[in-house]
DNA sequence: TGCCCGATTAACT
DNA sequence: GTTAATCGGGCAA
């Protein structure tokens, strides 16, 4: 049995957990599969929506680490975050894109489409494949309805500018599972 | 209060 | 490559 990650994983620093996280899998009652795609954020980050201090939207980022971060994009979608580092930091990792393994039928459901690159090839897809909303906004990862497994063997992860910024557009934090087909885009260095 | 804009996606041309 | 959808946060007034 794969070993479970605990909220004591993600109490130290998110350029850490990040790439650490690559390969785990992570389900939510049940749907999911494997984390090949995230991006770090952090309170000195001027991209990351705890830059400007807590708000009502952003206060779970400033609480303990291993709890989950959701809000809206756009208007339109839901974003799905870990927090990291001791209380205050107010440091995440954004997933942004996960390889099914896990339910993939109700996934297609969820989604409208059958292709399975385009379930959880990105932040919005993969909540909606999820069905995380703002009710998941505070909830501890290793509690109902979560399960986050250690990844089980070695893997190769490629770093890369994030992706959809305007501020901060140079700093290397997405992390990706070098040659997945799963990723949201490719990595320019194995374009 | 009003205005601008975003850690996105899908459907266009 | 371009653009609409859609709405709350943050800031100016």
């Amino acid at each position: 049995m794969p070993k479970r990650l605990t909220r004591n994983f993600f109490n130290r620093s998110v350029h850490e957990v990040a790439p650490d996280l690559i390969g785990a899998t992570l389900l939510c009652d049940g749907v999911g599969g494997r984390l090949v795609e995230v991006e770090a954020y952090h309170q000195t980050d001027p991209a990351a929506h705890s830059y400007r201090g807590p708000t009502e939207r952003n206060a779970v980022m400033f609480g303990p680490a291993g709890y989950v971060y959701v809000y809206r994009s756009y208007g339109i979608h839901w974003c799905l975050n870990f927090v990291c580092e001791p209380k205050g930091s107010a440091s995440a990792v954004l997933i942004r894109a996960i390889e099914p393994t896990a339910g993939l039928k109700t996934m297609r459901r969820r989604r409208g489409v059958t292709d399975e690159r385009l379930l959880c090839s990105g932040p919005g897809r993969l909540c909606q494949a999820l069905r995380i909303t703002a009710l998941h906004n505070g909830l501890a990862l290793d509690r109902p309805p979560f399960e986050l497994f250690a990844r089980q063997s070695e893997v190769e992860v490629i770093a890369g500018p994030r992706i959809g910024l305007t501020k901060a557009v140079d700093k290397p934090w997405r992390y990706g599972l070098k040659g997945s087909r799963f990723l949201s885009k490719p990595f320019k260095s194995e374009a």
